[in-house]
DNA sequence: AATATAGAGAACTTTTAGAGAACTTTCAAG
DNA sequence: CTTGAAAGTTCTCTAAAAGTTCTCTATATT
């Protein structure tokens, strides 16, 4: 198991990879994580091998490489995505060929899933039975959909509004529901919509 | 077996692993059960591993395992389900954790994604710049929605409907769009919608 | 009364995180 | 091939955060 800065090393030593197809510089990891000292970053690097997670070339320059690459690469999930779709022109191809990633689509730590029920956000696209994404929060901006819980007791998913008047609004994007008003202490917000999905099977 | 602050404790840790993939901190269960001292929490946390139905890594922080997950796969692409939620009620708890697997949820051969433009389908929830998930197939059944190419060359996301006369009916949804009625040779099928997904983000 | 459960909190130890100096090795320019 | 700057390695030191070990209290049950 990682520690959170040891995590954050590989995550960094992973993007610069993919980037400049060669092994950051201890310092560059430094600068990258806001760290002074290279020897901090060294022990770091050491534990990320001694864990397995990525293999050194020990004193080389530049020495470190991802572990195992495409070992485990063949369960991605991934789809094709072949292009936009628009009524009444051809399907739009995307020149060379990408690849959505679902678990870049919605996967992060912090997030959960929620079945909806009701119709009280059917105007914004969401549908009874659809699965919403939702990342854990206790704030919101204007115009967010978020899960908000009133009164300790009803949870709701709505639309939000910080009136800046101590009150709140969650507006249901349903044209036979009325917008809400409440104190602001009556609401507490418990995440904000980052995705939504549908299946039809 | 486990006392009534145990079972609480057992499935703080539980939920909270779901949701953020590592081991909550002693101070964390303590904040979520109520509890000031983290000394009563590390006795809960010593009990449930003695039982069993935890493993811990003594001494490290975050070092809270599920018991029999000790090699659990990092990188499948899943994420806790919760529960239910409708306007008006409290989030209906599911019991006996859930969790939601994308690659099971979308992904399957011979099916492909395409970004949506237009919104001759927003009244069934699929708004521009979604993402629908489709299955290649070259028949449908009346209700399915379908990429279909009209004389071999526009491509549109509708609604199917085989007249059993030689013609098919094309329905958008929207309610500011009309139905189209085309011959059937005109149309071929390209694939079902299957899934949809939409990021916030 | 004896025991099990539940909690507060203080004192202590270990882990995690970082700074920085001294040293060795790599590597490219001359 | 030499050589020196750049990069990696190995230390020691510090501090904060988190885990561990206590003692003490209270309440309910047998």
């Amino acid at each position: 198991m990682l520690s959170r800065r040891e995590q954050d090393t590989y995550s960094f030593i992973c993007h610069y990879i993919a980037e400049y197809r060669q092994g950051p510089l201890l310092e560059e990891i430094a600068t990258g994580l806001g760290i002074k000292s290279k020897g901090v970053v060294h022990r770091y690097v050491q534990s990320l091998a001694k864990s397995g997670v990525i293999e050194l070339m020990p004193g080389r320059h530049r020495g470190i490489q991802l572990a195992g690459e495409g070992n485990h690469d063949d369960s991605a999930p991934v789809l094709p995505l072949l292009g936009r779709i628009a009524a009444g022109a051809p399907i739009e191809a995307i020149p060379d060929q990408q690849e959505i990633n679902l678990a870049d689509f919605f996967i992060a730590p912090g997030r959960f899933v929620l079945k909806v029920q009701g119709e009280s956000m059917i105007d914004a696209g969401i549908l009874p039975d659809d699965m919403v994404v939702v990342e854990s929060c206790m704030t919101a901006r204007n115009g967010e959909i978020v899960v908000a819980l009133v009164d300790q007791q009803e949870a709701t998913l709505k639309r939000f509004k910080n009136n800046q008047d101590g009150t709140v609004t969650l507006i249901p994007e349903n044209s036979n529901m009325q917008p809400m008003v409440f104190d602001a202490h009556r609401v507490h917000i418990q995440g904000v919509l980052v995705g939504q999905m549908r299946s039809y099977c």
